[in-house]
DNA sequence: ACTCTCTGTTCCGGTGAGTGGAAAATTTAC
DNA sequence: GTAAATTTTCCACTCACCGGAACAGAGAGT
């Protein structure tokens, strides 16, 4: 909450203690461009006392969720690998959609992705990209807005009011992304998506781009990811992004077909 | 505490305690058959006392480690999937492989697989399988023994003395494993396979099976994970999966080109 | 060579977070 | 309907955890 002015370092500072959560804390000072982090850093960055950071460190070493690298510096453990690839909504859907992801890559010659929302953002579980190019900077495991990209337009048409509601309210309208210029902009393209059963959004800003994305259910019906397409343009042209729209609505319903009872 | 002559549960009875310890001690209750668990079961897998259990778990919840999943029993949950996401020796090392992996799946047809070691074990990182075909039960993140697996004896062969003379010792014959029937033939093993510098190995016991592996380096040369082809043969001839030897070797060659110094 | 700085490490007494028994609330079985 | 199993709250004890301070080691600069 309060950020105060501070230096350099702060972060989540966290006032009232626990163990767990300082040792957590510790991981969760890992983000993408800190990958390998040296004892001072990692207690920089999570806000405990150098010896407090040691301790820990040490003992989540021994546990297998940090370790070291070449340099002597931490890094997350292949333990927390191995326990994360029992996350029902983690590897476990991605399990199920995998096989149908490359079908569909295959024919459509484009980025495939599939993300499931976590409070008010989206979590990309798995991406696959076609042959050798990689625009797409997103990464497996990494955070999306929902007000933006196809797949977080998917999880938030489907998500409960007062998320739908928050995303709607704190909107501000983004670059090139001419659809939707307002709060209210948003809800009514919420309506059309949960009218259509899919999503086919267009953006000219950062990069020419299109996708295309459907919701996957479960077998009570509630919506627990999205699949979408996403494709580099030169030019809007609503064509080529509309022929793909049965092919992803196609796939996600085979997917959510697969979807386990009570999967979450 | 005293768990009597316990009907089926019993665990790594963790002496003394620690809370950090205690709260892995709960996500490692869970393996490939326990993905949701209800806290009866919680506690009784992790060897805490029921009270403990709750209060911990719901610690784990608040951090996202864990979650509740439609019948409101604890699943592991997406923030630990996220966390884990920035594992440089999983899903770092995955990022890099697979563009290759996918090339050589589609060249050969075959499973692709990439391992590293763990201990004495070895951890499946990525799996890629020939479109709708899944007779490997292989799961991501799941432990295989490194004496059997085509891709386990290559991180046998260049792990560290004291490992393989474990893994030696303690070697026991496997059934249609014609090729190695004692330690000391598993050692003359990994002698050639070092020579070699890959390994093809074939197995006709639970179904005619073979393996072509190698060796993924990291720039200072040390031997970091393994790249396997795997394929179920009606016959054990030799000369297909001696044709995949230049194709595994040279792109395993190719992902270790890509392996950023310092990756561990 | 010396010092100065920065990082990693050990030591240790005080204390509050964590503990588990017991009992209440709740759900499930019968 | 009762009974059993499971989940949850309560609370006083105590031991695991905390963090300041002091130490050790690695560079870096003069």
């Amino acid at each position: 909450m309060a950020t105060m002015p501070l230096p350099v370092d702060a972060q989540p500072i966290d006032k009232r203690s626990g163990v767990v959560q300082r040792a957590f804390a510790l991981l969760s000072a890992y983000d993408e461009s800190h990958v390998a982090l040296p004892l001072r850093t990692l207690a920089r960055r999570s806000g405990l006392p150098a010896n407090t950071t040691l301790r820990l460190a040490r003992t989540l070493v021994e546990l297998g969720a940090l370790e070291h690298d070449a340099e002597g510096r931490y890094v997350i453990g292949v333990g927390l690998f191995e326990i994360a690839a029992l996350a029902p909504r983690g590897h476990g859907l991605r399990r199920l959609a995998m096989p149908f992801m490359e079908d569909l890559g295959r024919v459509t010659g484009h980025h495939i992705l599939l993300k499931i929302r976590e409070g008010a953002e989206a979590v990309l579980i798995e991406r696959l990209s076609p042959h050798g190019s990689e625009p797409l900077s997103f990464r497996i495991g990494g955070r999306l807005p929902l007000d933006s990209t196809g797949g977080g337009l998917i999880l938030l048409a489907y998500a409960p009011n007062d998320i739908q509601e928050e995303v709607c309210r704190s909107f501000t309208p983004l670059p090139g992304y001419e659809a939707v210029q307002s709060g209210d902009d948003l809800r009514r393209s919420l309506a059309a998506i949960r009218q259509d059963g899919f999503v086919a959004a267009r953006r000219s800003s950062p990069w020419f781009c299109a996708a295309v994305a459907a919701p996957i259910r479960d077998d009570s019906g509630a919506v627990i990811a999205a699949l979408s397409v996403e494709l580099r343009t030169d030019r809007l042209d609503n064509a080529e992004a509309n022929a793909l729209v049965p092919a992803v609505v196609t796939t996600a319903r085979a997917i959510s077909r697969r979807v386990s009872p009570g999967l979450l």
